[in-house]
DNA sequence: AATCATTTTTTAAATATTCATTTAATTTTT
DNA sequence: AAAAATTAAATGAATATTTAAAAAATGATT
């Protein structure tokens, strides 16, 4: 029974407060009080914990990115074929821990911002190419060659661009309904004639 | 001979210094200075023509939305079948003229920051409803209407995905690639069993 | 239990910077 | 000479960060 430090409790509270607040008022325009009100705090003890705002930013995509690492891997050791592994990271990104306004308009907004900062466009890269090899290694053995990059790339943008339109609140989309028309999408693109014995 | 207006060259010559100065900098990041500096004139000239920076933004965007109107008109007009006419809205948004790092980059930027602002959100809705209404109709006659919502929302979502990656810039891609992996796309899409007699 | 010193956490206020916008004057065009 | 276009400088507002002090928690010592 270890009790938790304050610090990481802080920590927690503050990056939840980031989503919050970044949710209501852009990603640009949250000011740091607005975060701190969120949990009746003061602006100065976000520098406390975090040191400045750039990194509570920071430090909440991360934390984004480690929900989504998990859950992935919660989906793929229960997955047991190919196509299922390949579910698998529809199912992660739609995942209902994962996949809610507050998170959606984050990543997009930090995912547009990304190219502006040397910091951000590490994490960036970092997760693009994480991404890019799992779509990869599930798709080898289920598309021959020749097709297999433009099948990922069609699935990949398809992914960014649920995303797009959930944080853009045109479409509040349930996660269950997600990963069905995800589903349908994977359908199509393994169904695919590849001019090859299908 | 009409004399172009000096009220109307500069109109132009701003959108454009904007176009170029977000890109390097950032839809937010970016100051009148900044864009004025592309033209070597001086933040307050923007005022002068603009009234506001947000104008000048909402301006930049509604020449985008100009220019992919006027190329997607062009595409329909020499459309002959049904499936010409689905592929004329990619290659509107493919078009060179229009399918550039600035512009994407500046469309991408744009849509995150509508959800938090009445004015740009307007011309969000007004897009996004003009954008779906087309795909509609072309796919009316292309698939049976049980499965054409989710068609077109995987074609939409498709749509704005390869745009958040150009934005990124971790794809640079040619306006003909950008097409010819569309067209394998769609082609995936009508070649779909619906269930019915294909 | 109680006291007091120490450390940790929190805040209010001060600071400093960055810009968009305004104003008033200047330059250029008509 | 009048109007239009442009600018330099002033203004003012917003806000991240720093600082110095206050409050709260901790823990050792009676």
């Amino acid at each position: 029974m270890t009790r938790k430090k304050i610090r990481d409790i802080r920590h927690e509270e503050f990056i939840v407060a980031a989503l919050e607040a970044t949710h209501k008022r852009g990603f640009y325009a949250v000011t740091m009080s607005e975060i701190a009100a969120e949990l009746g705090a003061t602006a100065a003890s976000i520098n406390y914990y975090f040191g400045s705002k750039d990194q509570l930013m920071f430090e909440t995509m991360r934390h984004l990115l480690r929900i989504l690492g998990v859950t992935h891997k919660q989906y793929l050791d229960v997955a047991l074929d190919p196509k299922d592994r390949l579910r698998a990271i529809f199912d992660a990104h739609f995942d209902p821990r994962f996949f809610t306004p507050q998170h959606c308009s984050f990543w997009v907004q930090f995912w547009s911002a990304a190219p502006y900062s040397a910091h951000l466009e590490r994490l960036h890269r970092i997760n693009q190419s994480r991404v890019k090899s799992h779509f990869r290694a599930e798709l080898a053995p289920l598309v021959p060659a020749p097709f297999r990059e433009t099948m990922r790339r069609i699935l990949q943008s398809y992914l960014d661009g649920v995303w797009l339109s959930v944080a853009q609140a045109d479409r509040d989309i349930a996660p269950r309904h997600a990963r069905q028309e995800a589903r349908a999408l994977i359908e199509l693109v393994l169904s695919a004639e590849f001019g090859g014995s299908n």
